[in-house]
DNA sequence: TGCATATATGAGCAAGTACTCAGATATATC
DNA sequence: GATATATCTGAGTACTTGCTCATATATGCA
């Protein structure tokens, strides 16, 4: 019997982390990330769907800090939170391009 | 204006790739994997859920191309079909356990 | 203060998902 | 062949999710 699963609650967070790339909306959202900071109704042109939309979907991106935004006036920039989060990003979009 | 989006097909290859990581069940399933190849009965013991339920989640795996059954007489052993899904499963976890 | 703009939020709904259960299939042993 | 074991599969169901729409909040400007 070889080694033993990750425990549930690691398991989760792992998933969690996951599944926050694991939707089309929000993975074109952080790709348009990926070259510099964004506001949220540029991010909504650039994906082609609702502000509001888009705003669901940074909320959860924040909750799960893979996105940090910061206010300027009216409008709201977001930025990759991380570095780890790019990376994810580039190897998973590597390696649907490799096969 | 930066960069624009990855375009729907690819963004939504590269969502379905981190899908496949997204859940509990899943991940546990991967990380039973990560230490060598393992049939299902063991796996469902492993992670202490159904033998169905396995079977139905190692189907996608499999479809997903994460996983590669070899069958041995009644028995079918699974392992992860790709270096590639260890290094991002554990980046993935590295990111969730350090911090 | 009043109005326009930018974003956030909550409710509601259609679609997707992860399980259970019953039954099908395949292989080994008698 | 008959039976037991290992796995797969389809249907059904509770739960989750990503959107829309209406509305709320916050900021800038006249």
């Amino acid at each position: 019997m070889s080694g033993k699963p990750l425990d549930v609650d690691t398991a989760a967070m792992v998933a969690a982390l996951f599944a926050a790339l694991s939707d089309t909306s929000r993975v074109r959202i952080i790709s348009t990330l990926v070259s510099g900071e964004r506001n949220v109704s540029s991010i909504a042109q650039a994906v082609g769907i609702s502000e509001s939309a888009v705003s669901h979907q940074l909320r959860s991106l924040r909750q799960m800090r893979l996105v940090h935004a910061r206010k300027q006036g009216r409008q709201v920039f977001y930025c990759l939170d991380d570095e780890h989060i790019i990376d994810l990003y580039q190897r998973g979009l590597d390696h649907v391009l490799h096969e």
